[in-house]
RNA sequence: CGGGGCGUGGCGCAGUUUGGUUAGCGCGUUAGACUGGGGGUCUAAAGGCCGCCGGUUCGAGUCCGGCCGCCCCGACCA
């Protein structure tokens, strides 16, 4: 193949709106173009490498049992308001009307129509089990798309789903799919790391994710610095702390005026407190009843783990009319002592071992001071519900600390249960003739989110280096002089390799040598053959790695045999 | 959705504060010449509803209003 009979349109200069390195470079290197904001156009180059992974994820989904399906993008409203999900769904997804006014979406997920599917011909347990899998594109109406391909509108997955008779058929499953997961990263040459996730809108268990440790990367990582936990910010335990000593002499509480002092901030700096003497009351309506949740003023609430502890389905806080009514005081003066009963009060951890502390006195511009749990008010609960934080003790271990890491989430693999199946009516009768509601997981792989992972993982100052797994084409041919003889060597070598099995092209374009050797840097080529005046005057011909710039001098008669050499450590 | 920034040939930018001939520069493109191992040089040329709509004005890229788009920070989140 000849670079003037493709279309790799390279860009010197750097689009102004890219910014992540990953961005910039499949811009630059022609792989991809924007549209428009979080959409993107593949050019060859990029396709090619798109379908590379597609194939890796492919064959692995196969290995592991799975079968390949195609759904539709366009999904009725009906089946997404069977599973409550039209209106739960977050972020809400793409909407849209038909002509006759029937409500469309487009899906950022197909647990609806592939569980529809499934439950049309699912009769029999003897059916069980089976795993399908799709590679597709999906769409989320993201507020606010940035970072390229990393976080887009409409974007590549594969998602698999999983139909089990039982748990236990469920785990082998799921198993499965976890391991084809490790495999596929390891092919791709990406160093993940596999960490405990909450499972969001899609609701489930067993959650875990893939996730790339990277600088660029949105989500943060919870790792312990001496075992292996690993877990995301939405769901990294929080260790209980130690309770101190209650003390010999409680304080009597006081109530103190604190004026317009609403946030912890203006309550500490009015009463000369740090933070940490202080206890936060928010107060959240769970599925239509008031919750008081109690953290000490320097940490901050997870709802995830909030909404976890309560077994809620619809969690939110309290608006300022409904916190009025319920304490009798404006928002900012909240605190648990002499709430009405019917609120319930949850209290993370922390507060077990706080003594003597700040409380909002849930009467305007007030708060109490030298509270205690017992004394001033009673705790029923005490829960892990705040966000974990750096320094944390491991949850696992014994002696280890968390440490935060950034991350891109490339995967992630759960357990659904039944919810879906139910919604859905996928049902099937078992041995005894019985009907059974089918266990299902769901497994999802961000396609084009690993394109944009692996230039941000193998890039340097000059480009991209792909890894030879995922490269465009495996190995450039400069033919520095167009001259016939030249160009006739590159010829045959470019066919050589062909016959090797290697993916070869020969720049061929009428540009100067440095233009070529800066293209084939930014393409990121795994292999680079020079064909020039060497080649002219001594027979030879440059062999050289992409990666760590390794390279050999052969003559033309060995070149293949070096290029195999190289590219088994690429 | 809040805060900030930007929108001028394909790309990167200047010009807008202080309205006034023909809107510039670099890169790229086209033609030619020289050149030929890390984005080379010279000559000539093409290419612009200055994001859109409206307003002020004798006159708007420049001032005013509205809208649209893109980027960054935040909020939200798989």
């Amino acid at each position: 193949m000849k670079v003037t009979d493709l279309y790799i349109p390279t860009l010197r200069e750097v689009p102004a709106d890219a910014r992540l390195v990953s961005h910039r470079l499949l811009l630059r290197g022609g792989f991809i173009r924007m549209v428009c904001a979080g959409v993107f156009s593949y050019l060859p180059l990029g396709l090619r490498v798109l379908r590379k992974i597609e194939n890796i994820v492919r064959e692995e989904m196969n290995r592991a049992g799975a079968i390949e399906v195609l759904l539709p993008a366009l999904s009725p409203g009906d089946l997404w308001k069977q599973t409550g999900r039209w209106w739960s769904f977050q972020p809400p997804p793409l909407k849209l009307k038909d002509g006759a006014g029937r409500d469309f979406l487009l899906g950022p997920t197909h647990e609806e129509i592939m569980t529809d599917l499934a439950a049309q011909d699912l009769r029999s347990y003897r059916q069980l089990p089976f795993t399908l899998y799709q590679i597709q594109a999906k769409f989320r109406d993201e507020l606010r798309p940035r970072g390229g391909l990393i976080r887009a509108r409409e974007f590549i997955m594969k998602d698999a789903y999983s139909f089990d008779a039982d748990r236990a058929s469920l785990d082998r499953s799921y198993q499965a799919m976890y391991d084809g997961y490790v495999r596929i990263f390891e092919r791709l040459s990406l160093p993940t790391v596999i960490c405990e996730a909450s499972a969001g809108s899609m609701g489930g268990h067993d959650t875990k994710e893939f996730m790339l440790v990277c600088d660029e990367g949105e989500d943060t990582l919870f790792l312990c610095d001496k075992c292996d936990y690993t877990a995301n910010a939405e769901c990294a335990q929080s260790h209980r702390p130690e309770p101190t000593h209650v003390k010999d002499q409680l304080g009597e509480r006081d109530l103190v005026e604190t004026p317009n002092a609403r946030t912890v901030e203006e309550v500490c700096e009015l009463l000369g407190a740090t933070p940490d003497q202080l206890v936060k009351t928010l107060l959240f309506v769970a599925d239509g009843k008031y919750v008081a949740a109690l953290i000490r003023g320097d940490r901050e609430l997870n709802e995830t783990k909030l909404a976890g502890h309560l077994a809620a389905t619809e969690l939110r806080m309290a608006n300022e009319s409904e916190i009025e009514e319920v304490t009798g005081a404006p928002l900012g003066f909240t605190g648990p002592v002499g709430l009405p009963t019917h609120v319930r009060i949850v209290a993370d951890h922390d507060i077990a071992a706080m003594h003597d502390f700040v409380v909002g006195a849930n009467q305007a511009d007030a708060h109490f001071v030298a509270v205690d749990v017992g004394q001033d008010f009673e705790v029923a609960e005490y829960a892990d519900i705040r966000i974990a934080m750096e320094g944390d003790p491991c949850p696992r271990c014994e002696d280890g600390l968390l440490m935060t890491k950034r991350g891109i989430e490339l995967a992630h693999v759960f357990k659904l249960g039944q919810k879906y199946a139910e919604d859905l009516g996928c049902v099937f009768a078992d041995e005894e003739g019985k009907e059974v509601v089918t266990t299902m997981g769901c497994y999802g792989v961000g396609v084009s989110r690993i394109m944009s992972a692996l230039v941000e993982q193998y890039a340097d100052e000059n480009g991209i280096r792909w890894p030879l797994a995922a490269a465009p084409y495996e190995a450039t041919i400069l033919l520095l002089d167009n001259e016939p003889d030249l160009a006739a060597i590159a010829d045959r070598l470019c066919a050589d390799l062909v016959a090797a099995g290697f993916e070869a092209v020969i720049d061929d374009r009428d540009e100067r040598p440095g233009v070529k050797f800066k293209d084939a840097d930014l393409v990121g080529y795994p292999l680079r053959l020079v064909i020039g005046k060497r080649t002219k005057g001594e027979g030879t011909v440059e062999v050289r790695r992409r990666k760590d710039q390794e390279e050999r001098v052969v003559p033309v008669a060995e070149v293949v045999a070096a290029a195999r050499e190289l590219a088994a450590g690429a």
